[in-house]
RNA sequence: GGGGCGGUAGUUCAGCUGGUCAGAACGCUGGCCUGUCACGUCAGAGGUCGCGGGUUCGAGCCCCGUCCGCCCCGCCA
């Protein structure tokens, strides 16, 4: 061993003590006579002290003097091994604000075990370096301790999953990773086949069929901390390549899925950051969460509920919302609190915003000692009184509205709020888990013509439904739209963490479920029929759930970025700086492959 | 595929209406300093203004194209 301990794992107790420390020096200051350097570690930062005069304990000034010339030239983030002794820092000189600051090192050998070139940025400050910089200097830039954290509560966090789950019977087993394209959902990664000319392995999306062929199997509760992988463009909060936590249990229904993963959040909040969350967590139909807050992830750490006026303002003259009503629109609005002195510019740039989404306009009314508005004069003084109470606006807010199809209402004020929250300093410190449940189980796509799953293929239907569903020949699109399904969604602050089902467990309702979404029996058989034979052979009722591990952990550290929760993260093209990925290859191993480029200019 | 913002010293940035606009801070190199902790202090070095083209007497600045990065829409659970 080359030490004895970690850089801030001394402490009082070990003064007096020789002890040998390695690390990276963090920072240099040469006073002159004595210099005191900064070393750090994983565990944190120590002061080590080089005194000019050989220490009274100490033999050999000849060697004193050469570890004091060789201090004074130490670059930062070298490495360095010492050995000295722990003593207390004189009276008046600790410093409060690390750990170790009641100690210091007093070192009476120094090696210099790999000295550093100057930085290509440093290290050791809070300031924002460019991100591209960061991560092709990755090493460097993981050396910074609020990055070493975040990958240590990832890490820990991991650790808390999996004891939890060990603790409640579930085993982890490995999937593929070269495996088969997935039906539905986003682009697939691929790679070619060598053996098997001008076929291709598809990277998983996630586990989802081999989870369920292991219920079947008869594993009974199934996880995996596993790597997934989605070909689309990138956001903030996405990345090509992301990691899941992947359960699914047998003979279960919706209670029991959302009882063992209400477990274990509050556990790993618990543990990872003292912070005790209530269980059962609130639930909320997919309807009235639309409704309410006009998405699927509802932010209930505030209020300004969206209310539909469309009924209230029937009678009005205002052509905008008369026209969109008529043409099966409906209008909607929500509470700008505290908004009524916002300026005709302030309005305009709000205005933008909603256009940007799709809306063709935005309504306003001041509330004040009066409704202050070009549109005032469409409305009955009580028709405004009314839509103020239903929108809970008091003097000093305005309201919004937006007039057009539903799913533009909701899309445009559903941000709109939480823009107002955010520029307002409305949002509540505590955080917030919310169920949504009672999804729809397929939806209508317009590009596409046809209807698709909206959680995935192989989500059973509520009870009802599939009575329904078994017993009729075909349905038509109305019946279809209605149809609810045995999905739910974990959401936290407004952020979608994880989502899951109650899976279809027998073969005849599986083969209605996809015709009902247009997936052919032929194309059914050929993209995962394996599955579809092996609910022929006794599956039992199974369901589980996914949480998105990377954004979990990214809103457990208060991470700005996925990419600060993630030791190797990609850019928004999906290439990765440190390694240059990806690249050209050689002309052979396409040849292997069969592989004939052909790029356009 | 579309929209927005950005790219100037090693780093973070400033650079006005095109004409002392090649600048600051930090870092780096060398010196001084025995109790600092973002030590202090003196001196010095350091630039293809992302790249290509254009307009102009003159471009870091204006125009066109292009590359890269970030944020958003589309896409994606």
């Amino acid at each position: 061993m080359y030490r004895d301990k970690g850089c801030a794992q001394i402490g009082i107790d070990d003064v007096g003590k020789d002890i040998r420390l390695c690390g990276w020096v963090y920072r240099n200051r040469d006073h002159g006579g004595v210099i005191f350097i900064d070393l750090r570690d994983r565990t944190g930062i120590a002061q080590i002290v080089f005194n000019p005069e050989p220490l009274l304990t100490v033999g050999g000034p000849d060697t004193q003097g050469d570890t004091h010339k060789t201090a004074r030239h130490l670059k930062a983030e070298s490495v360095i091994i010492i050995s000295g002794q722990v003593c207390r820092r004189p009276e008046g000189t600790e410093n409060h604000d690390i750990p170790t600051g009641m100690v210091e090192v007093h070192v009476k050998s120094l090696e210099v075990l790999n000295m550093s070139d100057p930085l290509p940025f440093p290290i050791d400050e809070g300031g924002e370096i460019s991100e591209t910089l960061r991560l092709k200097y990755r090493y460097l830039d993981l050396r910074r301790p609020e990055m070493v954290a975040n990958l240590i509560t990832r890490y820990k966090s991991c650790k808390v999953i999996r004891d939890y789950l060990d603790e409640h019977g579930f085993i982890d087993v490995e999937t593929p990773v070269l495996t088969k394209s997935t039906p539905e959902g986003a682009r697939d990664y691929l790679v070619p086949s060598r053996v098997n000319a001008g076929a291709f392995y598809a990277l998983p999306q996630s586990p989802q069929l081999f989870k369920q062929i292991l219920m079947i199997a008869g594993l009974d509760r199934y996880y995996q901390i596993v790597r997934c992988f989605r070909d689309e463009d990138l956001r903030a909060d996405r990345q090509p390549e992301f990691t899941q936590v992947d359960l699914e249990m047998s003979f279960v229904d919706m209670d029991d899925v959302i009882g063992v993963v209400e477990g274990l959040l509050k556990k790993l909040f618990y543990e990872i950051k003292g912070q005790q969350i209530d269980t059962p967590f609130e639930r909320i139909k997919y309807k009235d969460s639309m409704a309410r807050f006009g998405n699927d992830k509802p932010d209930m750490r505030f209020g300004l509920e969206l209310r539909d006026v469309s009924g209230l303002i029937k009678d009005s003259t205002f052509k905008v919302f008369q026209d969109a009503i008529a043409s099966g629109g409906i209008v909607k609005g929500v509470c700008g609190k505290g908004m009524a002195s916002y300026s005709r510019r302030e309005v305009d740039i709000l205005t933008q915003e909603v256009q940007a989404m799709g809306a063709k306009g935005l309504a306003w009314i001041k509330v004040k000692d009066a409704f202050e508005s070009p549109i005032v004069k469409f409305f009955q003084e009580g028709t405004l009184r009314e839509m103020a109470d239903m929108l809970g606006a008091q003097p000093g807010d305005m309201m919004l509205f937006v007039a057009d199809q539903e799913s533009v209402v909701n899309d445009c004020l559903s941000r709109l709020r939480l823009d107002i929250a955010k520029k307002n300093g409305l949002i509540g410190a505590q955080d917030n888990f919310v169920w949504v449940v009672d999804f729809p189980l397929m939806e209508w796509v317009p590009q596409e013509d046809r209807f698709a799953a909206l959680h995935h293929p192989f989500t059973s239907p509520t009870d009802d439904d599939i009575k329904a569903i078994l017993a009729t020949e075909d349905m038509n699109n109305d019946e279809r739209a209605r149809l609810t399904s045995k999905a739910y969604d974990i959401v936290l602050n407004g952020s979608e963490i994880g989502g899951g089902s109650i899976r279809i467990h027998r073969s005849d309702l599986q083969q209605k479920v996809l015709g009902l979404i247009g997936i052919k029996a032929e194309e059914a058989m050929e993209r995962f029929g394996f599955l579809l034979d092996a609910l022929k052979y006794g599956a039992p009722p199974h369901g589980g759930l996914a949480l998105g591990l990377d954004r979990l952990i990214m809103l457990m550290t208060g991470a700005q970025s996925l990419r600060d929760v993630i030791a190797f993260p990609k850019t928004q093209k999906a290439a990765c700086p440190l390694t240059s990925a990806p690249s050209q290859v050689d002309k052979t191993q396409l040849r292997e492959l069969h592989i004939r480029l052909n790029i356009e200019d």
